[in-house]
DNA sequence: ACAACACGTAAGTTACTACTTACGCGTTCA
DNA sequence: TGAACGCGTAAGTAGTAACTTACGTGTTGT
């Protein structure tokens, strides 16, 4: 079993629109295909990728294979969205402060 | 003035780490270069994406370029991943109700 | 049993992307 | 004023990724 990267599964604009409507609810591959300019092939090879970042389920169904949304892949994103978003704040704050007490930093005075 | 898709800019492992020391502070592109298996102009071709996905911002500093992180792109990806996370978790619920119910859908009782 | 359906995968092509080295421009400091 | 620094960008290259068509397998229904 290969691991993907959710980050560079949802990189693929095609791809993200493939697991947005996987996310609206579980669907098959031809259904997916209809809605989008693609060939089925195409999207099967997408929800490959999608499957090997933990970003979707399969289960058969009759002759059907019905996708369906799944949390692991996008919970790794979360947190490191998340990561990054208190530290960009923390940042700024940083910076902020720093623009109050030009001594800190002996650089000399061409902040501005 | 480019603009690029902020899931685009972090899908590529080495981008990201890029931006994540951005994140942690302001610093100029040898500071980063120093800290990854890839050279200066590669880095500088990241912090160009980067920009372009208004991921981070640059501000002149003398001879130095200190990059600083932004939130803009950070709240497409927020947005989008929010969507995604309560989709998900509503068709899981609608997954749920459907195997207690199995009248709703005619597709035959082959749920098992 | 046979046609139709739903799908995965192999094979091939084209486009893009991440990287390198080489170069040029502005800034700092002796 | 000239050497060193910090950086962006151009040019070239190797690897990858997204797509197509063609084909094979299992399931449904007559």
């Amino acid at each position: 079993m290969v691991t993907v990267d959710p980050w560079h599964a949802l990189a693929d604009p095609t791809r993200r629109k493939v697991f947005a409507r996987v996310a609206r609810g579980p669907c098959s591959v031809t259904e997916i295909a209809r809605d989008l300019p693609v060939s089925r092939p195409a999207v099967s090879q997408h929800l490959r990728v999608l499957l090997d970042a933990q970003l979707v389920d399969v289960q058969q169904r009759g002759r059907e294979r019905l996708y369906q949304p799944r949390l692991s892949g996008l919970e790794v994103l979360r947190r490191d969205l998340e990561s990054y978003w208190s530290q960009t704040l923390s940042t700024f704050k940083e910076v902020a402060e720093q623009s109050y007490e030009p001594d800190t930093s002996p650089t000399e005075g061409a902040s501005r």
